[in-house]
DNA sequence: AGCTTTCGTGCACACCGTGCAATCTTTCAC
DNA sequence: GTGAAAGATTGCACGGTGTGCACGAAAGCT
């Protein structure tokens, strides 16, 4: 039992570094002030190995680990019987848990996305492993052809969108509720078909 | 009544030279092939006039006409007394009916999205003009506010999706059917919770 | 006509992202 | 242990992007 090996461990500890240093730096300037060689210079690498590891600094703050499980199996594991929309509610669950393991960091990501809006559509492409993925798995599950049946591809673009508008309410509600329940309410909504709730009178 | 007078009117035709240059091009080469110097000799002007009229590539591509009509005010032209979904997807009904007045370039566009993925979240900040504002204007409509309450967000997040998905699918499939009945499918499918269709049995 | 405003353009600049080749380090086979 | 293979880091050079600035030309107004 040798672990993972030294090689491996330095590179996981690289990438850590450039991806924390891309995100601390942009919480302090904003990322469109950052420049990748700060980034490198920070994470003690040069310039040009920031790029052995990330296409761009976009990448650097939104997937700072590569190796994150993806959708299809989760979704695959449950219940066939199950309504389509239910089986997926439960599989995204398991995935947003994941991020319950570092929240300072996702909220302080969060905060920096909040800051640079044209990096929030990109969050689509976090919670779920990319929604092309969850269309393919979603076109399995339910035994449609996303290529003939917009169904897939609808449910999984809404659920994206369910996630990602949880996490922004998680995060501007300063995480008063945890992200499982918030991301419960979204989709009851979904269920039920975006009734109208009752006006608030505060 | 002297009209929009010399001046805007070279503008305007500059301005749909050069997203029609873009277009093209991209069309032939693909978006990322294609640099900006290419396509300002296209339309006839030099490098830097591009960036007075589109801050990118992607910019013109996607946004040929910039003065496009907001959704906010159709929305709140609705009868109040609807349902928020009801409401919504009549309005988003007039907006994009602006797309059939240039079917063919239209078309054209959504190919090149299609072999550029990446620009594909995009395509939620034009049928809807900004999910923000859809956004604020659901707020307004509904009485909730945004802040507090995550439905105006999600609703809009989730028409932002219906409009891509139709879009992508009224693209693949050919334009067999016409896009508001596309739309007025997904909206459906929304109103009712999501429910799983029958598989197709070919 | 003259005056003001606005637009087009050239120039310079910082940054991005990539291909290539040289150098150094880990790993593995002998 | 030693040396070769595999792989990571780095410097260098290059084409492309996007912006600030200043100058000249054209359009609109009086």
């Amino acid at each position: 039992m040798t672990g993972p090996g030294l090689r491996e461990r330095k590179k996981r500890d690289t990438r850590a570094a450039l991806a924390r240093a891309t995100l601390d730096l942009a919480a302090e300037h904003g990322l469109a002030e950052v420049t990748v060689e700060q980034i490198a210079a920070r994470a003690g690498v040069s310039y040009r190995t920031f790029f052995n590891y990330f296409s761009g600094k976009e990448e650097a703050l939104l997937r700072p680990d590569d190796g994150d499980v993806t959708f299809a199996p989760r979704l695959l594991a449950q219940d066939p019987s199950l309504p389509p929309l239910e089986a997926a509610r439960r599989a995204l669950r398991e995935q947003l848990a994941v991020l319950d393991e570092d929240q300072a960091g996702w909220r302080l990501r969060l905060t920096v996305i909040a800051a640079a809006p044209e990096l929030l559509p990109r969050l689509m492409e976090i919670g779920s492993a990319g929604e092309r993925e969850m269309t393919e798995a979603l076109g399995e599950f339910t035994g449609l052809d996303p290529a003939r049946e917009p169904y897939p591809a609808l449910l999984a673009a809404v659920l994206g969108c369910a996630v990602r508008v949880t996490l922004a309410h998680w995060h501007a509600a300063g995480a008063a509720r945890p992200l499982a329940a918030l991301f419960d309410d979204a989709v009851d909504t979904l269920a039920a078909g975006l009734p109208a709730p009752a006006p608030q009178i505060p």
